[in-house]
RNA sequence: GGGAUGGUGGUGGAAUAGGCAGACACAGCAGACUUAAAAUCUGCAGCCCGAAAGGGCGUCCGGGUUCGACUCCCGGCCAUCCCACCA
């Protein structure tokens, strides 16, 4: 009679009981070392699917493991709860998006328990919520007080159809990250936080971080994009003016033509009052064609178009006129939001120069060509210099120093740097956020809401379908006084950017019921930094830019203690697709976390999304997959269901007269062999692990007999053990069933033993001139001239070398031998 | 255009201080059990030659280093991702 595990049961059993008995709450003080593992708090969407399941999954693998391994663990969870697609559904259905996120938080809640999964649940948080919020405010208003968050008027990302502005972060392609409409552009008052000011230490940073994928680290190093170069003051010719270009190129300046300037830059205004009313209208003409258009339809979807200002400006060293030109391609927001244009060493500058008939001059030459052949198009390379007054014949780096020198002695220049990152807009037209605590005052100007005030609470909505309804359109809340003088004011209306909330939710999770401050500085002082950081990729310039600004002021307020940077290793796990395609609900390949729990256990799941790839590639989910990791689940049960009742609850390693008990209980310290190197080395390459386990199990199977031998005995008992991390409930049960009361997930793992691990024959492999030969059994630890006498004992060998003469050996030892022959 | 990562059987993958390529699993085939099927257990399985012993070829392609290369180096091809008129 087959007997089958029966995981539904037995499932529902131990959540229960973990659940009841709080086994995973992390006490904040122990005598263990600590551990702080977490996965990216998600967004309450509604259901959970397998995909997701795949991340979790990875975390609390990772998760009881330290806890088995003797640490003190932090595994918390949480909810990224304000939000556009809570704001939407209300719109599109009339209702309340605080209920319709609760109702997803408790559905994504049970599914989340429902995956076994080890959180400590008394730190549960949403950010939606005003225990929450409260202390986001708070924050934004200690990062107004210190200059690092400002309101300005500025051209920004507006998404029509979410009808809000943008992140620059959240700009992909051009596109809105969230509904993929075309980015407009608008020239609006919003809210800034001033990353910017950080912008060299979160570059410089990036070093400090080795436990970080490469590419992340790249990807950030880009984003924030360091160019170091010059600013240089052109001086409007009959205007009492200049204007400044930045470049990285000064050793390119006596090759200027023209100078290129957004349409957008202050100067223009002046310029329009100085030249003809036709030039004037060419002007104004042209910035309106560009008024709505976004960045990435200014550059890259257009073709260099421009006008000529009719005014000029004076090279600072040539003292040429250079004539100044509108265009589409300078961006206003970047390096002062005017290039010079060097036709002869830069492709933009030249593609431009080409299309509108302006001259272009060559004055860097390649080093060492006496003659150089006329160039097709610019050299965009360093050279030395010609045609550049008595900076001619340098070489191009040194220069740019010289120039700058000049440039300074003259006070038309200075070296600069610049960077790509600008700084982050956090404001935002929608009502599902955090009300931004700051009163608009005619007398005293933005006036902070005192912290007793606080929260500022999210009025309730008007639920009228089909409809937005913003702060804004409130009256009720928008009157108000103001603090400082007790006028009539009103209040900021914008809420803030969600990301606000996920850049500091890993420091609530320390000391989530604390009221009187975000968190107590003894708890990071203990917790911090997050250990184990656990999310995907699509974050690495986003969330985790923003976590990293954050936590660096929370540093340097003295708030946190040690290190400036708050995740010490990064994990990004893989997609997991379904007939090659990511899961949705639109191509209807979603493979729900209920139906696979209920068809196969959760158990088999997490065995199944462990084992198919390595966690940081992309795996594909297939129904045979997983009845594969059913089947071996079914084994386990069967390999060890006879021997519940005799095996006893020894531990120490049986002696092992056949070589086959002897091979058994080595594959049992494989596995813990294996688990612990994947851990510790930060690889999570399970998938090896749970082989070695199907090997375990293969060789349990091979050596089941009547009365059970003491090795197979002592690999029951271990198997609980080995397996609690990954399959947690049947681990559970078998380990009650053998006897004992208390849960595995509180013992220590099994500790390789190299007693268990060490082999007594090995395998020689000889080798004729590096082709394999012979393949022949001998006892390890087998000297070099036993294992040559072997060898030549053996027939094949023989037959190889033919009797010539043995010029030179290689021998690894318990491994190979290499006879290389004349 | 710049950068990152990768390319191994029918499939997912394993092998990293350079030392047996294809562990383990899925799908497949054969056998046992069964009236039968399912389930389970056992066995086979990179390609080619061979009855077998054994041999030749083989980790995207072409070179190189080495006694020995999936692994290291050079060149190329392909795939995925990221950045991209950032002056």
């Amino acid at each position: 009679m087959l007997h089958m595990y029966e995981f539904a049961p037995i499932e529902r059993k131990w959540q229960e009981r973990w659940e009841r008995e709080h086994l995973y709450r992390a006490p904040n003080e122990s005598a263990k070392p600590k551990y702080y593992a977490m996965e990216m708090l998600p967004y309450p969407s509604g259901d959970l699917h397998v995909g997701h399941a795949k991340n979790y999954t990875i975390g609390d693998a990772v998760a009881r493991m330290m806890r088995m391994l003797g640490h003190n663990v932090l595994h918390p969870m949480g909810w990224d709860a304000f939000g556009l697609p809570a704001e939407n559904a209300a719109i599109d259905r009339g209702i309340d998006p605080a209920a319709w996120t609760t109702e997803n938080i408790l559905n994504m809640r049970r599914q989340i328990r429902l995956m076994g999964t080890s959180y400590d649940w008394s730190r549960e948080l949403a950010t939606c919520e005003p225990e929450y919020y409260r202390w986001n405010q708070w924050l934004f208003l200690q990062l107004f007080q210190h200059g690092l968050a400002y309101k300005r008027h500025a051209p920004v990302n507006w998404c029509p159809h979410d009808q809000t502005v943008l992140a620059n972060e959240q700009v992909v392609d051009g596109r809105c990250w969230r509904c993929a409409h075309l980015v407009e552009r608008r020239n609006l008052s919003q809210w800034f936080l001033r990353i910017t000011a950080y912008a060299d230490r979160l570059l410089a940073d990036l070093e400090k971080l080795p436990g970080w994928p490469e590419r992340t680290r790249t990807m950030q190093r880009n984003w924030i994009g360091r160019s170091e170069g010059a600013n240089v003051a052109f001086v409007v010719d009959s205007l009492d003016a200049t204007i400044e270009v930045f470049t990285t190129r000064l050793d390119t300046i006596y090759g200027v033509t023209f100078l290129a300037v957004a349409p957008e830059h202050p100067i223009v205004e002046s310029i329009k009052r100085v030249v003809s009313p036709s030039d004037a209208a060419a002007i104004d003409a042209f910035a309106a064609s560009l008024k709505s258009k976004s960045e990435l339809e200014r550059t890259s979807l257009m073709e260099k178009q421009g006008v000529f200002t009719g005014a000029y400006a004076i090279h600072p060293l040539s003292r040429e006129r250079v004539p100044i030109w509108l265009t589409n391609y300078v961006l206003a927001e970047y390096g002062g939001g005017a290039v010079m244009g060097v036709p002869g060493h830069d492709e933009r500058d030249a593609d431009f120069a080409k299309r509108h008939a302006l001259p272009s001059a060559q004055v860097i030459v390649p080093p060492g060509e006496v003659d150089p052949e006329p160039l097709a198009g610019p050299y965009v390379e360093d050279g030395l210099l010609v045609a550049s007054d008595e900076f001619s014949e340098m070489s191009s780096a040194h220069a740019r120093e010289a120039i700058a020198e000049r440039l300074v002695a003259m006070g038309a220049g200075a070296k600069s740097v610049s960077y790509k990152l600008r700084d982050w807009l956090i404001s935002r037209q929608r009502y599902w956020g955090t009300p931004i605590p700051i009163v608009h005052c005619a007398a005293c100007g933005e006036v902070a809401v005192p912290a007793g005030e606080l929260p500022v609470l999210l009025p309730p909505r008007e639920h009228v379908a089909g409809r937005s309804s913003t702060l804004a359109s409130n009256a009720a809340f928008r009157e108000t006084q103001c603090p400082a003088c007790g006028g009539p004011a009103e209040r900021e209306t914008d809420t803030m950017d969600t990301f606000f909330e996920s850049s500091w939710y890993y420091l609530r999770y320390l000391d989530p019921h604390n009221d009187t401050a975000p968190w107590d500085p003894r708890r990071p002082a203990y917790w911090m930094n997050v250990d184990q950081y656990i999310g995907g990729a699509e974050h690495a310039v986003l969330h985790l830019l923003y976590s990293r600004f954050f936590y660096k002021f929370f540093h340097d307020q003295g708030w946190v203690a040690g290190s400036d940077e708050p995740f010490e290793r990064l994990f990004h796990q893989g997609l997991l697709l379904r007939d090659g395609e990511k899961m949705s609900k639109s191509r209807g390949n979603v493979v729900g976390i209920d139906e696979t729990a209920e068809r196969n256990g959760v158990d088999a799941m997490r065995l199944f999304l462990l084992y198919v790839t390595p966690p940081e590639e992309t795996s594909s989910w297939t129904d045979d997959g997983i009845s594969g990791r059913v089947r071996l689940l079914n084994r386990i049960w069967r390999a060890c269901e006879p021997h519940f009742e005799v095996a006893g609850d020894e531990r120490t390693l049986p002696p092992t007269p056949t070589p086959a008990e002897k091979a058994l209980l080595r594959a049992v310290h494989l596995v813990a062999k294996s688990a612990i190197d994947e851990t510790l080395t930060r690889r999570f390459h399970y998938n090896t692990t749970i082989a070695k386990l199907d090997e375990l199990v293969n060789a349990m199977t091979a050596a089941s007999a009547t009365p059970p031998s003491p090795a197979l005995l002592y690999a029951v008992r271990a198997l609980p053990i080995l397996i609690a991390p990954f399959a947690p409930h049947i681990a559970e049960e078998l380990w009650e069933r053998l006897g004992h009361q208390t849960s595995v997930h509180l013992e220590r793992y099994l500790e390789p033993d190299d007693r268990a691990l060490s082999v007594d024959e090995i395998t020689l492999v000889v080798q004729v001139n590096g082709k394999v030969r012979a393949r022949i059994a001998a006892p390890a630890g087998i000297g070099e001239e036993d294992a040559m006498e072997l060898a030549m004992a053996d027939a094949n060998v023989r037959a190889y070398l033919n009797g010539k003469a043995v010029r030179k050996r290689i021998y690894v030892a318990d491994k190979l031998l290499n006879v290389v022959a004349a």
